[in-house]
DNA sequence: TTGTAAGCGTTATCAA
DNA sequence: TTGATAACGCTTACAA
């Protein structure tokens, strides 16, 4: 199956002149708005179809200066939230054409950084970006860029532009509340070290400000590895837990995967979730529902969160467009972030 | 924040005019390779940090023919799995420059059809897709474009050019097999409706053709839904599978979270996995080995599987590079499979 | 080692 | 409604 090398590529002239038209009418033809006769456009439609031309986008963004793309920074993949949130941001970018290209800064601010010096590289239009701490540097890139910047998934003290998100903050506290209503005292939580700036950090000091308005002391903290917990490292966790903090009767996990791990650590050693260790985890995975026991935890909604984040990109693009010179001022959309209690507490 | 509108970019000639030079001694400096002098480059390297000049790859990709971009196309990013794969690929591809474009086909053929269209305008340099069945269009304009094309996740019968993967189908044998040998007998298997084409249904097919050579009935199917399988679609056909077939001694599910969601089901209705009911997968999540009871499943490597694939690409491409004008014959890759027998079964 | 000139394949702009 | 021309910002190819 030798690749029949060298097939020479139909240009949009070859096209023309097949139609006996100029490339510029070629080009109107081919889009849905163009100033074009009915008739000269399916005569063109016509003979791009019969030549397979394939239009060059390299070519067609140098010239009209739109890139076509969008970029999305995100910690990982290897998070279910986070490729919902791509899926929902692809959905709603692509019914005008827009298209992703996507990184993972592996929740490293100088993977992002780098990430981000690259990614401007190929102009695109708007940049999405998870928060967990950035460089000073990658704000400066930012700005300088003049792009609208979104940041998501917390609503940062000092935002660089538009946000999308909720508190991570406040959500931990509240969760961290809830567990405390239900009769736990001597809570735990479970994170990562080495999180600083991060939403992991920003959940940990929830729960410590929950604790400490409760009169209760929040020293029984566990922070192991760096982010993100994995399953198996929130079980190391929970098993050092265990030894460190004997007297633990509630562990809050920094995710919901850490919390499996905990979990499993915790019935593992021959204690019974909840009754002699309660766990409660953050995010609200599918999974989370289908353990045993069933786990509580923070429900928060990607899917909306990613959404909302491409809805708010369309609508900076088109103030832009409109001659809005000073386009919007930054935008903040708060989502809702919800405690769902279950068996595991 | 008022954005700095019209903040006018920085050019190559920018920095050619500054550092006293052609735009072409500032390209070469900005490669590694380039044939220039220590002290030109420095400074003007010097120069392009002092007016933060970011090269616009649209136009160097124009010039150059060279787009920087692989197409990678998979049925979903809902799936821990495809998102390993795709970091892997990542991985590797941006030792050299290359950055993936990625599309979802939700499973769908057509989707990946109008996806590859859209793809082939940003010229990829070559295109990774999962194989689920393609349309024959997609075929076409796959040859048409003449780019390394590699089909992972299968090893299709009638593979397009490249492929790195397994057999599902042989996999799905042996675990069915494997299952028999534990003392099964009342096998069912727990997949999607309309699968025609795609990885689910050779697995299904494997499943069926292990159970006739043991001489057993391969007649309990479950096919609930269009791909892929929710924990909780999983659940809704565990309860099917109970209700249809009562005898069932043992399922063996398309994929991990529907072996969840059927476990889900079984324990719910007060049968004990897996002395009533036995329950596989296929994957080997990381949350499989913490499930209660620990699930039996068909372990495969996606990371390996993304970086193989990758690998192969730079091969390829280094290749057509060296002027092998008929590039490499195509490649076929096996990542290997093992069966994990867990308590669940 | 450096520079000049000519594109790369589109679209913006202006004119017809 | 259509067309001619000039970019868009870089790199190739060649010359110096």
């Amino acid at each position: 199956m030798t690749k029949p090398q060298g097939n020479p590529t139909v240009r949009m002239s070859d096209v023309a002149k097949a139609a006996g038209v100029s490339t510029m009418t070629v080009s109107r033809a081919l889009r849905k708005d163009g100033p074009i006769s009915e008739e000269t456009r399916t005569r063109i439609l016509d003979v791009v179809r019969k030549l397979n031309y394939v239009p060059d986008l390299t070519a067609g963004s140098l010239s009209s200066k739109k890139s076509g793309f969008v970029t999305v920074l995100l910690p990982s993949l290897n998070n279910l939230h986070f490729a919902q949130t791509v899926q929902a941001l692809t959905e709603t970018l692509e019914t005008v054409g827009l298209q992703i290209l996507l990184g993972y800064t592996n929740y490293c601010s100088d993977k992002e950084e780098e990430l981000i010096e690259l990614m401007l590289r190929r102009r695109p239009e708007a940049i999405i970006l998870s928060y967990d701490g950035h460089t000073e540097r990658t704000e400066e890139l930012l700005k300088k860029a003049s792009i609208p910047v979104v940041q998501i998934w917390e609503t940062p003290e000092r935002p660089i532009e538009h946000t999308v998100g909720f508190s991570n903050f406040d959500a931990a506290r509240q969760m961290t509340c809830a567990l405390i209503d239900r009769g736990y005292r001597k809570l735990a939580f479970l994170g990562e070290a080495h999180d600083a700036g991060t939403r992991g950090a920003a959940r940990r000091a929830g729960f410590v400000a929950a604790m400490e308005e409760a009169g209760l002391s929040p020293h029984r903290l566990v922070r192991h590895k760096t982010p993100p917990v994995s399953i198996t490292t929130g079980a190391e966790a929970g098993r050092i837990l265990m030894e460190t903090y004997p007297d633990t009767d509630c562990v809050f996990c920094v995710s919901d995967p850490a919390a499996f791990g905990a979990m499993s650590a915790v019935l593992e050693s021959g204690r019974k979730v909840p009754d002699d260790i309660a766990v409660a985890g953050f995010g609200n995975f599918e999974i989370s529902q289908y353990s045993t026991p069933p786990l509580s935890t923070v429900a928060v909604d990607p899917w909306r969160l990613g959404s909302a984040a491409a809805q708010l990109i369309l609508k900076v693009l088109d103030a832009a467009k409109t001659g809005n010179a000073h386009a919007l001022p930054p935008q903040h959309i708060e989502t809702k972030v919800e405690m769902v209690m279950r068996e595991s507490s």
